[in-house]
DNA sequence: TCGACATATGAGCAAGCGTTCAGATGTCGC
DNA sequence: GCGACATCTGAACGCTTGCTCATATGTCGA
């Protein structure tokens, strides 16, 4: 046991929101549903709501539900026209998050100019 | 609709396995808990499980479990000496995850160098 | 204005996950 | 070798979470 360790530890970690808040978003990634989700619109750009079920092999209502908890946490963007619901990616984070891990499942040494391509 | 973005959306699509195991990877990070724990090695570099245990503040039994998923997904590695067993990060993956994570939650852009420090 | 369609929302249920307790393994000091 | 300690493991309980069904909102064509 290191109590000065411990102490160092402690004081170094950030708030509890923020940890919670953190893994939340990768709560968001967690889910292979979702991230199929994720993933179709990074290839597809923008889809409307229909398109992307087709695509991750769920029913409309359950991917309604899933764009609703992605658009909470700024992952996704909505662009409405008429009745259909286009969405998109929000942020770029995403994009580096899923190459990031997609680098440590591969055992990837990490390049300083992020993998991708 | 658009069968076509349809179409090339799926033919797009990671294997059903690379998806399953990214989602588990980010699946690791989801638990507050266990984020902490991740984070307090971070700072504090290689630590023993009791201390681990003091700094997240659960029972060195729920983190001994935690430490176990970790080390199968190659997120810490253990070294053991005598009776105690001391972990440190086996991936610098983690770590830009994280610092990603960070900038994605207080809606800073992306900066090719990582923001972090 | 009316019916059809695209999406959003709420309630309820089933499954996955993390915690705890209890017990096993292995190492050190005497 | 024996007792104490650090860690690991297995089983079981409780909570969280994502799905589906049913229904509501809103938009377009006739």
């Amino acid at each position: 046991m290191d109590p000065e360790r411990v102490a160092s530890a402690l004081a170094a970690m950030p708030a509890p929101e923020s940890i919670e808040e953190l893994a939340q978003i990768f709560g968001l990634l967690s889910d292979p549903p979702r991230m199929r989700l994720i993933i179709a619109l990074l290839r597809g750009g923008e889809m409307c709501v229909c398109d992307i079920a087709a695509v991750s092999g769920h029913r409309e209502s359950a991917v309604s539900h899933a764009l609703r908890l992605l658009r909470a946490h700024h992952v996704v963007r909505v662009r409405r026209s008429g009745r259909l619901a286009y969405y998109r990616l929000d942020d770029s984070h995403v994009r580096m998050l899923l190459d990031l891990g997609l680098s440590h499942i591969t055992h990837v040494p990490v390049a300083h100019s992020s993998a991708a391509h």
